[in-house]
DNA sequence: GTAGTTCGATTGTCCGGACATACGGATTGA
DNA sequence: TCAATCCGTATGTCCGGACAATCGAACTAC
C-alpha cells in the first residue's frame, strides 16, 4: 500500500504541519492501519522531497499526540488503541456542544463584589479590591445540568450578561485576546446542601461532582477562579492521558 | 545574573537532556525568577558550546512541560505561575506516597474468572476467556480511602497477592516490562450502595467519587481495566492541564 | 538444537548554516 | 500629539550531513 502524501511549498503552511495533518487524516480515516509501519524516515524524506529532520519533526509531533510510537531500530509504527484525543483544556460549553447537545446557559449573577480574603490569594488580586462574580446555571436539553460560580479579576474583559448567556466563558475570554496557557484542576464529590439542590432539581444530600478550577493565561496572570458543581447522572469527566517520557 | 550551565561531553547522557535538566532546576529552585528571559539560543548556543537545534530542542521539552513560553522576536521567558506538574499516568499508590501518606492495601480478591461481555470488550480478549480480577481497599492511615477493582488479561504478569499489599498495581506492571502508554479516564459521582459503603465504611447513600480506566501499553494492547470508587472526603483529584497548541 | 555473534536497518543525537517571520521599539511623518 | 513606517532582534522553519545506539533477524559455532 503507498500512501499519498505530499506537500505544497508554496502554502505559508509550514511543512511540517501540512505532513502531520496529512498523517493524522490518514490514521483517522483507517487509510494508516494500526500497528502499521510508516516506512523509515530517509526514504520518507526522500519521496517527499523534504528533509530529514523535518520528516522528523512532523513525526514527533504524532508522537506527542500520542498517535504514533517510535522505536529505534524498528520503525514507527501507528499505535493501535481507541486513542482519541488527549485531554484539553476545554470548556463545559465546547463540551457539550460537541457532543451533540445543545448547551443553554441561565446567567444567575453578574456583579462585582468586594474579594474575599480566599479569592483574593488565588487570582493574585489586592485584598482590599473587587473582582467579577458570575454565576450561572448550565443546562442541556432544558434540564439543569451544571452550577458555575466564577471569578475574574476587573478590567480584564467586559462580562457581558447576554454573551455569557449565548456562549462560553472561555470563548469570551479568547476574544478578547486571552490566550490561555494552563489550569489547575481539583475534581471531588460532596452531598448537595439544600440551596444548591434547589438549583439543579435534586435532593438534599444527592451526591454532586465537584470541580475547581484556577486558570492561567500564557503570561502567567491568574484570569478566571471557578468553582463548579455537577449533577453526577448527567455529566462526568472524560479524558485521555499520555505517559510523558 | 549569569546562570551557571554546562554539559559533559563524555556523559551518556544527551546534551539537550542535560541542559533541560538544569534549567528545571534552576526554574525550580528561583534562579531563574518568573517572568525572567532566557537570553536568545544562538547565544546560549555559543556559552556551551553546543549548535543551536540541541539548545532547541532542550528549551522545546520545558515549553511542551509549560515551563517556558518562547515569543518570536521577543526571546523565551519563565512562566510566572504556580505551574507544578502536569497531569502524570500515576497510580493511587504513587500519589499516597509522594503524599506524605503511608499507604497500606488489603487485597480482598485475587482470582480468575470468565470474562462478562462487557470486561470482555474493554479488554478486547476472547468472550469464551478468562481473565484476572482483583479488588483492593486502600488505606491510608489505617483509614479506608478506595475501594479498587481491577480487570487484567491473562498471561502479562503474575499477581502475587503479597507483591500486590506492598506496592502498586502500575509499579508491579513497570517492573513486569510493561511500558504503560495512554489511559482513558472517566471520573463521576454517585450514591453508595449498601455494599460499598460497608467497605469504605461509610453510610449507605453518602456520595461516593468514581474513577473507571482503561489502560494501554505502548504496543496498543490493552492491559488493564479497572473501577474505582472513592471516599470523597478523604481524596480528590488535582491535576495541571496545558493548552496544547 | 540451542546459544551466542554478527550485521543490516532504523531511529536518536548532534552539528553548522540559511532564510523567513513576527514582535517591539525607535524613527519619521502628518 | 499621534499615527505610520522602518529596523533590529529573536524565534520559526528548513536543509544536508555525520555518527551512535538499539532492535531484530540471520548466521555461526558448540
Amino acid at each position: 500500500m503507498q500512501l499519498e502524501l505530499s506537500v505544497d511549498r508554496g502554502s505559508p503552511v509550514p511543512l511540517y504541519f501540512q505532513l502531520s495533518q496529512q498523517l493524522e487524516a490518514a490514521i483517522e480515516h483507517g487509510r494508516l492501519t494500526p500497528g502499521s509501519l510508516l516506512g523509515n524516515e530517509i526514504e520518507l524524506a526522500g519521496r517527499l522531497g523534504l528533509s530529514r529532520p523535518t520528516v522528523r519533526q512532523a513525526i514527533q509531533s504524532l508522537v506527542d499526540k500520542g498517535l504514533l510510537v517510535r522505536r529505534r531500530g524498528v520503525g514507527t509504527q501507528v499505535v493501535h488503541s481507541q486513542v482519541k484525543r488527549p485531554l484539553e483544556l476545554s470548556s463545559l460549553y465546547d463540551d457539550l456542544e460537541s457532543a451533540g447537545h445543545r448547551p443553554t446557559t441561565k446567567v444567575l449573577v453578574n456583579t462585582v463584589v468586594p474579594v474575599s480574603p480566599e479569592v483574593a490569594a488565588t487570582l493574585g488580586v489586592d485584598e482590599a479590591g473587587e473582582v467579577h462574580r458570575i454565576e450561572r446555571l448550565r443546562l442541556a436539553h432544558g434540564e439543569p445540568m451544571a452550577y458555575l460560580c466564577n471569578y475574574l479579576p476587573l478590567g480584564l474583559l467586559d462580562l457581558d450578561t447576554r454573551q455569557l448567556e449565548a456562549t462560553g466563558l472561555y470563548r469570551l475570554m479568547r476574544a478578547a485576546g486571552i490566550t490561555l496557557h494552563s489550569a489547575r484542576q481539583t475534581i471531588g464529590a460532596r452531598a448537595a446542601g439544600a440551596a444548591e439542590a434547589e438549583r439543579l432539581g435534586e435532593e438534599r444530600g444527592a451526591p454532586l461532582l465537584t470541580m475547581q478550577r484556577v486558570t492561567f493565561d500564557d503570561t502567567g496572570r491568574t484570569v478566571e477562579f471557578g468553582t463548579h458543581t455537577y449533577r453526577p447522572d448527567r455529566y462526568s469527566f472524560e479524558f485521555q492521558l499520555l505517559v510523558r517520557s
